[in-house]
DNA sequence: GTCTATACGGCGATAGAC
DNA sequence: GTCTATCGCCGTATAGAC
């Protein structure tokens, strides 16, 4: 019943060094330019390499993407261990670094129509919602009258993860009008809400 | 200077027909399912005629995508014409609707690093926003004291309008957890800031 | 366990026959 | 206006060398 094929180890060295031309490739060129030639080529390796341990070209898709999130939920845990106090302010960071849209963009197109990816998608972005659900229910008890602040914790939310990403994407095909506006009126209603500390026991990360 | 290259007339019958299934085929299959041998068989002709009316893939997408934006600017037109006192809860809907947000995540995806359509994409979202701005600034005026209303009509608009993408879009990946608490709140706003008119004048649009 | 060589059919694209 | 032939690149599969 068993296939014959042999497929290389998760540990090997070259298999990590392959992903890592994924992602490269990916980020510069989009992922239809990830093909087992274009990877082969960066790597300096045979095709028949990139498909020894990625027999099919989806496995290889798959495995960039669990890498990927994996590494995203952990920073996502330590920025909320480490500011404990402004969860807000940690969630709307998270949602607009690099890292964490473009190749999420990319990704979420790639799994517009390939059902093995969509599935590792759903899952790592639920996990991603309830440890942001815990951190803004734990912080939302305490209203300071702001536009946004009766809204539901799950719904505040959704909203505050998510404008981040809509600016993205539209950033991604070149629109940008009405951006400034809204970046601004979120960021007064962060300072408001989470006041920045300038001056007290912790400095925030300046930029 | 110019290329010999023949091409068929965009008057054509055929070429409309081909645009149709070639919709078709997005909205089933996804866009990577869109080559010239598919469309040439759902149309039931041959590859070759195909390319004879759009020479390159991109082409084929450039024209689908144009006459879907066409079409959906001119039915926001339409909707924002027919309810004026209502914007908010028109642009909320059209934000909503199938053919808005299937297809035109299809396009998003597919304009990721086709620089082609990406412009067309862009074009099309900046005007649809303009014009949105526009019904959203004139209503603006009379603040009713709900939570959203403080925000500044660009901003506002970014949010009711955005919303309703973002769930279309984790619903596509199979997420859908509180999708329902967001839907529900912003239906409470909109339900305190454009009632809907259940007894008067006009009745509001069933489902 | 790692890696190479080779072959297959489907793809976008082009040139040119009917 | 319609269609064929052909090209090089793609994903995939397999057999086998180190």
């Amino acid at each position: 019943m068993a296939s014959p094929r042999r497929v290389g180890a998760e540990t090997s060295k070259t298999r990590d060094h392959l992903l890592n031309c994924v992602e490269r490739l990916m980020l510069r060129e989009g992922y239809a330019a990830v093909t087992y030639r274009a990877v082969a080529a960066a790597a300096g390796v045979t095709s028949g390499l990139v498909q020894y341990y990625f027999p099919a070209i989806d496995d290889l898709f798959l495995a960039a993407v669990r890498r990927r999130s994996e590494e995203n939920l952990e920073r996502l845990r330590a920025a909320l261990r480490d500011r404990p106090e402004q969860p807000l302010r940690v969630l709307w960071e998270y949602s607009q670094e690099e890292s964490t849209a473009t190749l999420t963009t990319e990704f979420l197109a790639l799994s517009n129509h390939r059902k093995s990816i969509k599935g590792v998608i759903a899952e790592f972005t639920e996990e991603v919602r309830q440890l942001q659900l815990d951190a803004v229910r734990t912080s939302h008890k305490k209203p300071t009258g702001a536009k946004l602040d009766e809204l539901p914790a799950d719904v505040l939310l959704f909203v505050i993860t998510g404008i981040p990403k809509l600016l993205r994407l539209e950033a991604a095909v070149g629109v940008s009008s009405t951006h400034d506006d809204v970046l601004h009126a979120f960021e007064q209603y962060l300072d408001r809400v989470e006041p920045p500390t300038t001056s007290a026991s912790r400095g925030p990360k300046r930029r």
